[in-house]
DNA sequence: TGCAGAAATTGGTTGGACCATTGGACCACT
DNA sequence: AGTGGTCCAATGGTCCAACCAATTTCTGCA
Protein backbone atom coordinates (compact mmCIF):
# COMPACT_ATOMS: atom_id res chain seq x y z
CA UNK A 1 0.00 0.00 0.00
CA UNK A 2 1.63 3.30 -1.12
CA UNK A 3 0.49 6.88 0.31
CA UNK A 4 0.73 8.22 -2.69
CA UNK A 5 -2.77 10.66 -1.95
CA UNK A 6 -0.48 12.47 0.75
CA UNK A 7 0.99 15.52 -0.43
CA UNK A 8 2.84 17.63 1.36
CA UNK A 9 1.00 20.42 3.03
CA UNK A 10 1.67 24.52 3.30
CA UNK A 11 1.22 25.97 6.37
CA UNK A 12 3.27 29.08 5.71
CA UNK A 13 3.19 31.43 2.83
CA UNK A 14 3.87 35.20 4.24
CA UNK A 15 5.10 37.18 1.29
CA UNK A 16 3.35 34.92 -1.25
CA UNK A 17 -0.28 36.15 1.00
CA UNK A 18 1.34 40.27 0.56
CA UNK A 19 1.30 39.29 -3.07
CA UNK A 20 -2.35 38.00 -3.03
CA UNK A 21 -3.66 41.25 -1.06
CA UNK A 22 -1.15 43.40 -3.82
CA UNK A 23 -3.58 41.99 -6.65
CA UNK A 24 -6.55 42.77 -4.40
CA UNK A 25 -5.11 45.88 -4.08
CA UNK A 26 -4.13 46.58 -7.22
CA UNK A 27 -7.78 45.40 -8.67
CA UNK A 28 -9.80 47.17 -6.22
CA UNK A 29 -8.48 50.31 -7.03
CA UNK A 30 -8.35 49.78 -10.61
CA UNK A 31 -4.55 50.49 -10.87
CA UNK A 32 -3.23 51.29 -14.02
CA UNK A 33 0.51 50.66 -15.47
CA UNK A 34 2.76 53.66 -14.76
CA UNK A 35 0.48 54.70 -11.62
CA UNK A 36 2.17 54.97 -7.82
CA UNK A 37 1.15 51.89 -5.59
CA UNK A 38 1.24 52.74 -1.71
CA UNK A 39 4.51 53.29 0.36
CA UNK A 40 6.22 50.42 1.61
CA UNK A 41 5.82 51.36 5.26
CA UNK A 42 1.99 52.31 4.66
CA UNK A 43 1.77 48.42 3.03
CA UNK A 44 3.18 46.98 5.98
CA UNK A 45 1.46 48.48 8.23
CA UNK A 46 -1.66 47.76 6.75
CA UNK A 47 -1.43 44.60 6.12
CA UNK A 48 0.35 43.86 9.94
CA UNK A 49 3.31 42.72 8.45
CA UNK A 50 7.00 43.73 8.43
CA UNK A 51 8.28 45.89 5.88
CA UNK A 52 11.15 43.38 5.10
CA UNK A 53 7.93 41.05 4.18
CA UNK A 54 6.89 43.69 2.25
CA UNK A 55 10.22 44.12 0.13
CA UNK A 56 10.57 40.91 -0.19
CA UNK A 57 7.30 40.58 -2.05
CA UNK A 58 7.94 43.36 -3.96
CA UNK A 59 11.21 42.00 -4.85
CA UNK A 60 9.75 39.32 -6.34
CA UNK A 61 7.47 41.57 -8.15
CA UNK A 62 10.47 43.56 -9.86
CA UNK A 63 11.89 40.52 -10.61
CA UNK A 64 8.98 39.75 -13.16
CA UNK A 65 9.03 43.34 -14.38
CA UNK A 66 5.54 44.39 -13.43
CA UNK A 67 6.88 46.81 -10.87
CA UNK A 68 9.58 49.49 -10.79
CA UNK A 69 10.90 51.14 -7.97
CA UNK A 70 12.33 54.58 -7.65
CA UNK A 71 14.31 55.22 -4.09
CA UNK A 72 12.96 58.33 -2.90
CA UNK A 73 9.84 58.63 -5.27
CA UNK A 74 7.73 55.65 -4.87
CA UNK A 75 7.12 51.89 -6.67
CA UNK A 76 5.09 51.64 -9.81
CA UNK A 77 3.23 49.40 -11.62
CA UNK A 78 4.64 48.69 -14.68
CA UNK A 79 2.54 46.30 -16.26
CA UNK A 80 -1.21 45.07 -15.49
CA UNK A 81 -1.60 42.45 -12.91
CA UNK A 82 -4.73 39.88 -11.83
CA UNK A 83 -4.81 37.11 -10.20
CA UNK A 84 -4.17 34.47 -12.92
CA UNK A 85 -1.24 35.41 -14.16
CA UNK A 86 1.59 32.53 -15.05
CA UNK A 87 5.41 33.49 -14.07
CA UNK A 88 7.43 31.62 -16.80
CA UNK A 89 11.33 32.69 -16.36
CA UNK A 90 13.20 31.96 -19.36
CA UNK A 91 16.83 31.17 -18.46
CA UNK A 92 18.96 30.83 -21.86
CA UNK A 93 22.49 30.01 -20.78
CA UNK A 94 25.64 30.65 -22.85
CA UNK A 95 25.50 34.03 -23.46
CA UNK A 96 26.31 35.81 -26.62
CA UNK A 97 26.67 32.32 -28.48
CA UNK A 98 25.63 31.07 -31.77
CA UNK A 99 23.72 27.99 -29.94
CA UNK A 100 21.20 29.81 -28.16
CA UNK A 101 20.35 32.01 -31.20
CA UNK A 102 19.41 28.30 -32.48
CA UNK A 103 17.36 27.85 -29.64
CA UNK A 104 15.54 30.87 -29.84
CA UNK A 105 15.05 30.13 -34.11
CA UNK A 106 13.64 26.24 -32.95
CA UNK A 107 11.05 27.87 -31.06
CA UNK A 108 9.80 30.29 -33.10
CA UNK A 109 10.32 27.68 -35.84
CA UNK A 110 7.58 25.43 -33.90
CA UNK A 111 5.08 28.29 -33.15
CA UNK A 112 5.25 30.03 -36.23
CA UNK A 113 4.17 27.39 -38.37
CA UNK A 114 1.48 26.59 -36.34
CA UNK A 115 0.42 30.08 -35.85
CA UNK A 116 0.21 30.70 -39.70
CA UNK A 117 -1.98 27.61 -39.83
CA UNK A 118 -4.53 29.00 -37.22
CA UNK A 119 -4.20 32.11 -38.33
CA UNK A 120 -4.66 30.48 -42.28
CA UNK A 121 -7.96 28.61 -40.63
CA UNK A 122 -9.55 31.39 -38.61
CA UNK A 123 -8.79 34.47 -40.77
CA UNK A 124 -11.72 36.57 -41.37
CA UNK A 125 -12.01 38.79 -44.44
CA UNK A 126 -11.11 41.72 -42.82
CA UNK A 127 -8.17 39.98 -40.87
CA UNK A 128 -7.04 39.08 -44.09
CA UNK A 129 -7.26 42.50 -45.56
CA UNK A 130 -5.31 44.02 -41.97
CA UNK A 131 -2.23 41.46 -42.80
CA UNK A 132 -1.98 42.07 -46.79
CA UNK A 133 -1.91 46.11 -45.08
CA UNK A 134 0.87 45.15 -43.06
CA UNK A 135 2.61 43.29 -46.00
CA UNK A 136 2.25 46.31 -48.15
CA UNK A 137 3.52 48.66 -46.18
CA UNK A 138 6.66 46.08 -45.48
CA UNK A 139 7.50 45.05 -49.02
CA UNK A 140 7.69 49.01 -49.75
CA UNK A 141 10.03 50.25 -46.89
CA UNK A 142 12.34 47.04 -47.80
CA UNK A 143 12.02 48.34 -51.42
CA UNK A 144 12.75 52.03 -50.48
CA UNK A 145 14.92 51.29 -47.65
CA UNK A 146 16.89 48.12 -49.45
CA UNK A 147 16.64 45.86 -47.10
CA UNK A 148 16.29 47.69 -43.51
CA UNK A 149 12.47 46.53 -42.47
CA UNK A 150 12.93 44.94 -39.48
CA UNK A 151 10.16 46.87 -38.07
CA UNK A 152 7.19 46.60 -40.84
CA UNK A 153 8.57 43.09 -41.01
CA UNK A 154 7.77 41.93 -37.42
CA UNK A 155 4.49 44.14 -37.31
CA UNK A 156 3.43 41.59 -40.32
CA UNK A 157 4.07 39.06 -38.29
CA UNK A 158 2.47 40.09 -35.49
CA UNK A 159 -0.71 40.49 -37.16
CA UNK A 160 -0.57 36.87 -38.17
CA UNK A 161 -0.18 36.12 -34.20
CA UNK A 162 -2.76 38.39 -33.41
CA UNK A 163 -5.33 36.36 -36.06
CA UNK A 164 -4.44 33.48 -35.03
CA UNK A 165 -6.47 34.04 -32.29
CA UNK A 166 -4.35 32.99 -29.46
CA UNK A 167 -2.63 35.68 -27.39
CA UNK A 168 0.13 33.15 -26.07
CA UNK A 169 1.53 32.80 -29.57
CA UNK A 170 2.40 36.62 -29.66
CA UNK A 171 3.66 37.10 -26.01
CA UNK A 172 5.90 34.34 -26.17
CA UNK A 173 7.04 34.83 -29.99
CA UNK A 174 7.55 38.25 -28.54
CA UNK A 175 10.29 36.81 -25.73
CA UNK A 176 12.18 35.15 -28.51
CA UNK A 177 12.43 37.93 -30.89
CA UNK A 178 14.03 40.17 -28.01
CA UNK A 179 15.91 37.67 -26.98
CA UNK A 180 17.44 36.76 -30.35
CA UNK A 181 17.82 40.86 -31.12
CA UNK A 182 19.46 41.34 -27.94
CA UNK A 183 22.52 38.79 -28.95
CA UNK A 184 22.53 40.74 -31.99
CA UNK A 185 24.23 43.65 -30.75
CA UNK A 186 27.78 42.64 -32.29
CA UNK A 187 25.96 42.01 -35.92
CA UNK A 188 27.97 38.81 -37.30
CA UNK A 189 28.80 40.65 -40.23
CA UNK A 190 25.92 39.31 -42.81
CA UNK A 191 24.97 42.45 -44.29
CA UNK A 192 22.04 41.28 -46.10
CA UNK A 193 21.01 39.46 -43.49
CA UNK A 194 16.87 38.89 -43.82
CA UNK A 195 16.74 39.37 -47.56
CA UNK A 196 16.42 35.94 -48.21
CA UNK A 197 13.35 35.27 -46.14
CA UNK A 198 11.52 38.51 -48.25
CA UNK A 199 9.67 36.47 -50.67
CA UNK A 200 8.23 34.04 -47.96
CA UNK A 201 6.51 36.73 -46.48
CA UNK A 202 4.19 36.71 -49.32
CA UNK A 203 3.46 33.30 -50.22
CA UNK A 204 2.72 32.68 -46.87
CA UNK A 205 -0.21 35.69 -46.90
CA UNK A 206 -1.18 34.21 -50.15
CA UNK A 207 -2.17 30.82 -48.06
CA UNK A 208 -3.78 32.70 -45.59
CA UNK A 209 -5.67 34.67 -48.36
CA UNK A 210 -6.39 31.36 -49.76
CA UNK A 211 -7.24 29.74 -46.01
CA UNK A 212 -4.64 26.44 -46.90
CA UNK A 213 -3.06 25.96 -43.10
CA UNK A 214 -0.83 23.54 -44.63
CA UNK A 215 0.35 25.76 -47.17
CA UNK A 216 0.94 28.46 -44.56
CA UNK A 217 2.75 26.32 -42.27
CA UNK A 218 5.09 25.19 -45.51
CA UNK A 219 5.94 28.63 -45.86
CA UNK A 220 6.31 29.66 -42.47
CA UNK A 221 9.25 26.29 -42.49
CA UNK A 222 10.57 27.83 -45.34
CA UNK A 223 10.93 31.55 -43.84
CA UNK A 224 12.61 30.40 -40.25
CA UNK A 225 14.80 28.01 -42.67
CA UNK A 226 16.39 31.28 -44.35
CA UNK A 227 16.76 32.75 -40.84
CA UNK A 228 18.47 29.87 -39.88
CA UNK A 229 21.01 29.87 -43.03
CA UNK A 230 21.98 33.51 -42.77
CA UNK A 231 22.68 32.46 -39.06
CA UNK A 232 25.15 29.98 -39.77
CA UNK A 233 26.79 31.98 -42.82
CA UNK A 234 27.12 34.77 -40.51
CA UNK A 235 28.48 32.39 -37.83
CA UNK A 236 30.93 30.52 -39.74
CA UNK A 237 31.91 34.14 -40.90
CA UNK A 238 32.84 35.34 -37.43
CA UNK A 239 34.06 32.35 -36.03
CA UNK A 240 35.67 30.35 -38.65
CA UNK A 241 37.13 33.49 -40.86
CA UNK A 242 40.60 31.01 -42.23
CA UNK A 243 38.54 28.63 -43.89
CA UNK A 244 37.30 29.15 -47.20
CA UNK B 1 28.69 63.04 -30.71
CA UNK B 2 26.72 60.85 -28.27
CA UNK B 3 27.55 59.42 -24.99
CA UNK B 4 26.32 56.09 -25.27
CA UNK B 5 29.23 54.51 -24.01
CA UNK B 6 29.03 55.71 -20.56
CA UNK B 7 26.20 53.46 -18.74
CA UNK B 8 25.46 55.26 -15.45
CA UNK B 9 27.27 54.48 -12.50
CA UNK B 10 25.02 52.50 -9.88
CA UNK B 11 26.89 53.60 -6.56
CA UNK B 12 24.60 51.26 -4.78
CA UNK B 13 23.59 48.34 -6.19
CA UNK B 14 24.46 45.90 -3.15
CA UNK B 15 21.97 42.80 -3.88
CA UNK B 16 23.38 42.90 -7.60
CA UNK B 17 27.07 42.49 -6.60
CA UNK B 18 26.01 39.95 -4.32
CA UNK B 19 24.28 37.90 -7.27
CA UNK B 20 27.57 38.69 -8.83
CA UNK B 21 30.10 37.55 -6.42
CA UNK B 22 27.62 34.63 -6.20
CA UNK B 23 28.05 33.63 -9.39
CA UNK B 24 30.99 33.93 -9.22
CA UNK B 25 31.21 31.42 -5.82
CA UNK B 26 29.34 28.72 -7.96
CA UNK B 27 31.61 28.82 -10.93
CA UNK B 28 34.66 28.72 -8.41
CA UNK B 29 33.67 26.20 -6.44
CA UNK B 30 32.03 24.18 -9.79
CA UNK B 31 29.01 23.77 -7.85
CA UNK B 32 26.33 21.52 -9.28
CA UNK B 33 22.01 21.38 -9.13
CA UNK B 34 20.87 20.20 -6.30
CA UNK B 35 24.09 21.07 -4.10
CA UNK B 36 24.23 23.49 -1.02
CA UNK B 37 25.07 26.81 -1.54
CA UNK B 38 26.38 28.72 1.94
CA UNK B 39 24.72 29.59 4.47
CA UNK B 40 22.43 33.55 4.20
CA UNK B 41 24.51 34.30 7.49
CA UNK B 42 27.76 33.15 6.22
CA UNK B 43 27.33 34.56 2.74
CA UNK B 44 26.31 38.07 4.43
CA UNK B 45 29.73 37.56 6.61
CA UNK B 46 31.92 36.74 3.81
CA UNK B 47 30.55 39.63 1.62
CA UNK B 48 30.07 42.25 4.39
CA UNK B 49 26.56 42.83 3.33
CA UNK B 50 23.59 42.65 5.33
CA UNK B 51 21.95 39.29 6.26
CA UNK B 52 18.76 41.06 4.46
CA UNK B 53 20.39 41.77 1.44
CA UNK B 54 21.73 38.85 0.84
CA UNK B 55 17.80 38.00 1.20
CA UNK B 56 17.19 40.43 -1.01
CA UNK B 57 19.22 38.60 -3.84
CA UNK B 58 18.29 35.15 -2.93
CA UNK B 59 14.99 36.05 -3.13
CA UNK B 60 15.61 37.25 -7.47
CA UNK B 61 17.39 34.43 -8.08
CA UNK B 62 14.50 32.24 -6.05
CA UNK B 63 12.03 33.51 -8.94
CA UNK B 64 14.43 32.60 -11.12
CA UNK B 65 13.70 29.14 -10.20
CA UNK B 66 17.51 29.33 -9.92
CA UNK B 67 17.32 28.54 -6.39
CA UNK B 68 15.46 27.04 -4.07
CA UNK B 69 14.99 27.40 -0.36
CA UNK B 70 14.35 24.77 2.37
CA UNK B 71 13.64 26.35 5.71
CA UNK B 72 15.37 24.22 8.39
CA UNK B 73 17.65 23.09 5.77
CA UNK B 74 18.84 25.36 3.56
CA UNK B 75 18.75 26.72 -0.21
CA UNK B 76 20.19 24.78 -2.86
CA UNK B 77 21.02 24.87 -6.57
CA UNK B 78 18.36 24.22 -9.13
CA UNK B 79 20.02 25.27 -12.13
CA UNK B 80 23.40 25.22 -13.52
CA UNK B 81 24.47 29.29 -13.39
CA UNK B 82 27.14 31.26 -15.32
CA UNK B 83 28.07 34.43 -15.77
CA UNK B 84 26.54 34.78 -19.34
CA UNK B 85 23.25 33.82 -18.70
CA UNK B 86 20.12 35.66 -20.02
CA UNK B 87 17.04 36.04 -17.64
CA UNK B 88 13.31 36.71 -19.43
CA UNK B 89 10.55 36.41 -17.35
CA UNK B 90 7.45 36.53 -19.08
CA UNK B 91 4.32 36.86 -17.27
CA UNK B 92 0.96 35.36 -19.19
CA UNK B 93 -2.59 36.02 -18.26
CA UNK B 94 -4.75 32.92 -18.53
CA UNK B 95 -7.83 32.77 -17.98
CA UNK B 96 -10.16 29.89 -16.01
CA UNK B 97 -12.13 29.06 -19.15
CA UNK B 98 -12.41 26.43 -21.95
CA UNK B 99 -10.80 28.87 -23.97
CA UNK B 100 -7.49 29.16 -22.24
CA UNK B 101 -6.58 25.53 -21.72
CA UNK B 102 -7.21 25.00 -25.14
CA UNK B 103 -4.87 27.95 -25.85
CA UNK B 104 -2.26 26.42 -23.78
CA UNK B 105 -3.03 22.98 -25.81
CA UNK B 106 -1.99 24.98 -29.05
CA UNK B 107 1.40 26.00 -27.94
CA UNK B 108 1.95 22.43 -26.68
CA UNK B 109 0.74 20.84 -29.87
CA UNK B 110 3.42 22.89 -31.65
CA UNK B 111 6.43 22.97 -29.28
CA UNK B 112 5.78 18.96 -28.15
CA UNK B 113 5.82 17.59 -32.06
CA UNK B 114 8.99 20.20 -32.44
CA UNK B 115 10.46 18.52 -29.66
CA UNK B 116 9.69 14.84 -30.04
CA UNK B 117 11.04 15.52 -33.69
CA UNK B 118 14.45 16.78 -32.28
CA UNK B 119 14.78 14.30 -29.84
CA UNK B 120 14.33 11.54 -32.45
CA UNK B 121 16.91 13.64 -34.57
CA UNK B 122 19.64 14.16 -31.65
CA UNK B 123 18.85 11.16 -29.46
CA UNK B 124 22.16 8.77 -28.23
CA UNK B 125 21.64 5.67 -27.81
CA UNK B 126 21.92 6.17 -23.70
CA UNK B 127 19.50 9.07 -23.94
CA UNK B 128 17.30 6.55 -25.83
CA UNK B 129 17.41 4.32 -22.99
CA UNK B 130 16.78 6.40 -20.16
CA UNK B 131 13.63 7.86 -22.09
CA UNK B 132 12.70 4.03 -22.30
CA UNK B 133 13.24 3.87 -18.45
CA UNK B 134 10.20 6.76 -17.90
CA UNK B 135 8.21 4.95 -20.23
CA UNK B 136 8.63 1.43 -18.05
CA UNK B 137 8.30 3.50 -15.15
CA UNK B 138 4.97 5.35 -16.93
CA UNK B 139 3.30 1.92 -18.14
CA UNK B 140 3.75 0.48 -14.72
CA UNK B 141 2.98 3.45 -12.92
CA UNK B 142 -0.65 3.64 -15.05
CA UNK B 143 -1.20 0.17 -14.89
CA UNK B 144 -0.90 -0.20 -11.10
CA UNK B 145 -2.74 2.68 -10.33
CA UNK B 146 -5.04 2.23 -13.06
CA UNK B 147 -4.58 5.48 -14.62
CA UNK B 148 -3.39 7.57 -11.94
CA UNK B 149 -0.09 8.17 -13.37
CA UNK B 150 0.15 12.06 -14.20
CA UNK B 151 3.56 12.33 -12.36
CA UNK B 152 5.68 10.05 -14.14
CA UNK B 153 3.33 10.63 -17.67
CA UNK B 154 5.16 14.29 -17.19
CA UNK B 155 8.40 12.83 -16.23
CA UNK B 156 8.48 10.74 -19.40
CA UNK B 157 7.75 14.38 -21.73
CA UNK B 158 10.49 16.10 -19.37
CA UNK B 159 13.10 13.66 -20.53
CA UNK B 160 12.58 14.12 -24.62
CA UNK B 161 12.69 18.24 -23.85
CA UNK B 162 15.37 17.43 -22.39
CA UNK B 163 17.17 15.46 -25.05
CA UNK B 164 16.22 17.23 -27.39
CA UNK B 165 18.98 20.05 -26.65
CA UNK B 166 17.28 22.91 -26.64
CA UNK B 167 16.33 24.03 -22.75
CA UNK B 168 13.23 26.79 -23.69
CA UNK B 169 11.25 23.57 -24.71
CA UNK B 170 10.83 22.51 -21.20
CA UNK B 171 10.50 25.61 -19.68
CA UNK B 172 7.74 26.56 -22.13
CA UNK B 173 5.95 23.28 -22.08
CA UNK B 174 6.26 23.63 -18.39
CA UNK B 175 4.78 26.90 -17.71
CA UNK B 176 1.74 25.98 -20.10
CA UNK B 177 1.73 22.88 -18.18
CA UNK B 178 1.36 24.52 -14.67
CA UNK B 179 -1.33 27.09 -16.82
CA UNK B 180 -3.01 23.96 -17.69
CA UNK B 181 -3.24 22.19 -13.98
CA UNK B 182 -3.95 25.23 -11.77
CA UNK B 183 -7.11 25.53 -13.88
CA UNK B 184 -7.90 21.24 -13.23
CA UNK B 185 -8.31 21.99 -10.02
CA UNK B 186 -12.19 21.58 -10.45
CA UNK B 187 -12.25 18.56 -12.45
CA UNK B 188 -14.35 18.91 -15.52
CA UNK B 189 -15.89 15.26 -14.75
CA UNK B 190 -13.99 13.48 -16.92
CA UNK B 191 -13.02 10.35 -14.97
CA UNK B 192 -10.74 8.72 -17.47
CA UNK B 193 -8.70 11.50 -18.25
CA UNK B 194 -5.39 11.36 -20.13
CA UNK B 195 -6.71 7.02 -20.68
CA UNK B 196 -6.99 7.92 -24.43
CA UNK B 197 -3.30 9.26 -24.72
CA UNK B 198 -1.83 6.19 -23.18
CA UNK B 199 -0.92 4.68 -26.07
CA UNK B 200 1.02 6.81 -27.80
CA UNK B 201 3.64 7.29 -25.61
CA UNK B 202 5.15 4.31 -26.30
CA UNK B 203 4.83 5.05 -30.28
CA UNK B 204 6.33 8.31 -29.94
CA UNK B 205 9.38 6.38 -28.00
CA UNK B 206 9.57 4.08 -31.16
CA UNK B 207 9.82 6.63 -33.47
CA UNK B 208 12.77 8.03 -31.46
CA UNK B 209 14.59 4.41 -30.65
CA UNK B 210 14.01 4.19 -34.79
CA UNK B 211 15.57 7.76 -35.08
CA UNK B 212 12.09 8.66 -37.10
CA UNK B 213 11.83 12.50 -36.40
CA UNK B 214 8.31 12.60 -39.02
CA UNK B 215 6.97 9.66 -37.08
CA UNK B 216 7.48 10.91 -33.79
CA UNK B 217 6.06 14.37 -34.95
CA UNK B 218 2.87 12.94 -35.67
CA UNK B 219 2.87 10.51 -32.67
CA UNK B 220 3.04 13.76 -30.66
CA UNK B 221 0.40 15.32 -32.87
CA UNK B 222 -1.84 12.32 -32.26
CA UNK B 223 -1.22 12.10 -28.25
CA UNK B 224 -2.02 15.98 -28.07
CA UNK B 225 -5.30 15.04 -30.00
CA UNK B 226 -6.30 12.95 -27.48
CA UNK B 227 -5.95 15.58 -25.09
CA UNK B 228 -7.89 17.79 -26.58
CA UNK B 229 -10.95 15.51 -27.20
CA UNK B 230 -10.88 14.56 -23.51
CA UNK B 231 -11.00 18.60 -22.56
CA UNK B 232 -13.80 18.72 -24.94
CA UNK B 233 -15.66 16.37 -23.78
CA UNK B 234 -14.97 17.47 -20.05
CA UNK B 235 -16.29 20.60 -21.20
CA UNK B 236 -19.33 19.45 -22.77
CA UNK B 237 -20.38 17.51 -19.66
CA UNK B 238 -19.97 20.86 -17.42
CA UNK B 239 -20.72 23.60 -19.42
CA UNK B 240 -23.66 22.25 -21.35
CA UNK B 241 -24.91 19.58 -18.99
CA UNK B 242 -28.68 20.35 -20.94
CA UNK B 243 -27.45 19.25 -24.51
CA UNK B 244 -27.27 15.60 -25.41
C1' DT C 1 8.41 85.99 -8.94
C1' DG C 2 12.25 82.85 -9.08
C1' DC C 3 15.08 79.81 -7.15
C1' DA C 4 18.43 77.84 -3.79
C1' DG C 5 18.35 75.34 0.33
C1' DA C 6 15.92 73.02 4.07
C1' DA C 7 12.61 69.49 5.25
C1' DA C 8 9.79 65.63 4.41
C1' DT C 9 9.13 61.44 1.81
C1' DT C 10 10.53 57.01 0.13
C1' DG C 11 13.18 53.14 -1.25
C1' DG C 12 17.90 50.79 0.25
C1' DT C 13 20.77 48.91 3.93
C1' DT C 14 22.12 47.55 8.41
C1' DG C 15 22.32 44.80 12.73
C1' DG C 16 20.11 42.29 15.95
C1' DA C 17 16.51 39.52 17.74
C1' DC C 18 13.15 35.80 17.78
C1' DC C 19 10.16 32.11 15.51
C1' DA C 20 9.36 27.67 12.75
C1' DT C 21 11.16 23.95 10.52
C1' DT C 22 14.54 20.65 9.67
C1' DG C 23 17.65 16.96 10.54
C1' DG C 24 20.82 14.63 13.30
C1' DA C 25 22.22 12.74 17.99
C1' DC C 26 20.96 10.37 21.75
C1' DC C 27 18.15 7.37 24.49
C1' DA C 28 14.55 4.25 26.27
C1' DC C 29 11.77 0.58 25.19
C1' DT C 30 10.33 -3.36 22.55
C1' DA D 1 18.03 -4.35 15.13
C1' DG D 2 14.31 -1.35 15.13
C1' DT D 3 10.85 1.84 16.69
C1' DG D 4 9.50 5.93 18.65
C1' DG D 5 10.56 9.97 21.67
C1' DT D 6 13.21 13.95 23.17
C1' DC D 7 16.50 17.25 22.75
C1' DC D 8 19.44 20.49 20.29
C1' DA D 9 21.95 22.95 16.83
C1' DA D 10 21.54 24.78 12.20
C1' DT D 11 18.87 27.36 8.88
C1' DG D 12 15.50 29.91 6.49
C1' DG D 13 11.37 33.23 7.68
C1' DT D 14 9.81 37.24 10.09
C1' DC D 15 10.09 41.23 12.78
C1' DC D 16 11.88 45.71 14.62
C1' DA D 17 14.25 50.05 14.89
C1' DA D 18 17.38 52.81 13.10
C1' DC D 19 20.09 55.04 9.57
C1' DC D 20 21.61 56.05 4.57
C1' DA D 21 20.65 57.85 -0.17
C1' DA D 22 17.83 59.57 -3.75
C1' DT D 23 13.80 62.20 -4.75
C1' DT D 24 10.16 65.30 -4.05
C1' DT D 25 8.03 69.09 -1.77
C1' DC D 26 8.02 73.09 0.81
C1' DT D 27 9.93 77.46 2.43
C1' DG D 28 11.87 81.69 2.76
C1' DC D 29 15.00 84.93 0.96
C1' DA D 30 16.51 87.89 -2.94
Amino acid sequence: MDHNSLPPIHTTARDDAVLKALVGFVGAEALQPGEKLPTERILAERLKVSRNTVREALTRWEGLGLVERRQGSGTYLRAAVSADMLHMPLTLAGGHDFTSLMQTLEIRRALEAEAAALCAERASPADIAEIERKLDIMERAFRTRDGMSAEEDWEFHQAIYRVSGNPLFEQIIAAMHELFHRFWEHPLGVRDFGHASFPYHRTIYECIAARDPRGARAEALKLIATVEDDLKRGAAKLKLPSQT
